[in-house]
RNA sequence: GGGAAGGUACCUAAGUGGCCAACAGGGUUGGAUUGUAAAUCCAAUGGCUCCGCCUUCAGAGGUUCGAAUCCUCUCCUUCCCA
């Protein structure tokens, strides 16, 4: 299939469409590779599905032989950028970035092929760190307030009476140095990075190089219609467990599916079709097969939709329970389901048991004074807290 | 530098001396229903040795029998003027 087909499919934007076809064209002609941009800021350690969209459509172009450019921003990081954010975030440390960092590779390795001369990998402390004070003016120097405040979030942060602190301002410049300095032709984003990779492409023009073409990605939502974020728990996380994953895309909201179809797998456009014509629990089944056969593989896939269905539709005990020691005795309930960890806090786990929401050994207890005895070799106990938890429950 | 408005639980946001662990909505968590979807209904939502006790309303002091509410100082935010 022809690419900028196939790169239409996850786009939402394309600036410089015609300069695109035509730097492919010369690109194919003269055996020279494209630099694909695709810069991450190491602020958590978890890399979702929703940032897989741009590292699939990045994957597209290393498939069709260009080279993908990966930048950690490990120096942006320090600072976050305030894309759709009404408040800061407290600053990261060095430390706490580069573990980040590192997870991050091998989250994204599993998408992407990062071995040398497959794909460059470069962290932007990289010449953010050496930096001096009169560097930063001169890269201030680049744009004008009028310009920086036209983004989206700056405005509405200031027509809401909250903060915009100087140094937000400057990330959007940052961004668009790292597109001067690896010579990127084309940068991809999420679809709110718009403004940031419109930076860049100026910022280059201004140092004489080749404006990029900016490639935005449609934005993937989060299993309960809303934006993808960990804030929110509505995320799937690249190294989830097989179960986990399969169970989070299961609760995705039928309205998303045909976005998710679109975006988090590699089902071809007839297929996808097809599946969303059928029930649309066996659709979602299909679905969530091929996210989990992508990340992990075909065999856990099948595995975790066994389970699934084993555990939700037949409600039967999922096949591993966790098992918990603890010291021989007599417990009372909640603090028991403290103790294993079934509830974060003793009061917890008696609105829990109130609530009908407990079982022991698949009764359901609501007295909150319900105690159970524990003795060395004693049968273990079977507890169940809502619909997922289990535990299954040993003396020393 | 001058003036004004603010900082309440995960978020938004009431409360301006006792009836406040603190209204309401969102979120979250349990339960019912179900396709672990949506929608809907019910309940819970600081902690604990739980019919009682303890710690909370930016922070530190103070007034009072009693403060989230009054006073003083400090820290933080926004806006207006210079």
């Amino acid at each position: 299939m022809n690419l900028i087909t196939e790169i239409r499919r996850y786009s939402s934007d394309i600036i410089g469409e015609e300069q695109l076809v035509k730097m492919l064209e010369k690109s194919a002609s003269e055996k020279k590779p494209l630099r694909v941009k695709f810069g991450i800021d190491p602020t958590f350690p978890d890399v979702h599905l929703g940032h897989a969209v741009p590292i699939r459509l990045l994957r597209l172009f290393q498939e069709h032989g260009h080279l993908p450019v990966l930048i950690l921003g490990d120096g942006t990081a320090r600072l976050g950028d305030p894309t759709g954010r009404n408040d800061q975030r407290p600053p990261l440390t060095p430390e706490q970035v580069e573990v980040n960092a590192k997870t991050y590779l091998v989250q994204i390795g599993k998408l992407l092929d990062l071995s040398k001369g497959a794909a460059e990998v470069r962290r932007n402390t990289e010449w953010f760190g050496k930096m001096d004070f009169f560097d930063c003016l001169q890269l201030a120097a680049k744009s004008t307030a009028a310009r920086l405040l036209e983004r989206d979030d700056f405005q509405k942060r200031m027509q809401a009476n909250l903060p915009v602190h100087l140094h937000e301002m400057m990330y959007p410049l940052m961004q668009g140095l790292d597109s001067v300095k690896v010579e990127a032709d084309v940068e991809l984003g999420g679809n709110d990075q718009l403004f940031n990779l419109h930076m860049g492409r100026q910022m280059q023009e201004r140092e004489g190089q080749r404006p990029q073409v900016c490639i935005t990605t449609p934005l993937l939502l989060g299993t309960d219609g809303r934006k993808m974020s960990k804030t929110y728990g509505n995320h799937v996380g690249l190294n989830a467990s097989a179960d986990d994953m399969f169970g989070k895309v299961m609760s995705l909201s039928d309205e998303g599916m045909a976005s998710w179809f679109a975006l988090a797998t590699r089902l071809s456009t007839a297929e996808i079709e097809a599946q969303l014509q059928g029930h649309p629990r066996e659709a979602k089944d299909c679905l969530a097969r091929s996210v989990v056969a992508e990340l992990h593989s075909e065999e856990a896939a099948t595995a975790a939709s066994e389970e699934f269905v084993r555990r939700f539709q037949k409600k039967e005990k999922p096949s591993e329970i966790p098992e918990k020691q603890v010291a021989a005795g007599t417990y009372a309930l909640p603090g028991l389901m403290k103790a294993v960890g079934l509830a974060n806090s003793t009061s917890e786990a008696r609105r829990l048991v109130e609530g009908g929401g407990v079982r022991i050994d698949d009764e359901v207890i609501k007295d909150v004074r319900h105690e159970i005895m524990l003795e060395t070799g004693g049968s273990s106990v079977l507890m169940q807290a809502g619909k997922r938890r289990f535990a299954r429950i040993s003396a020393e």
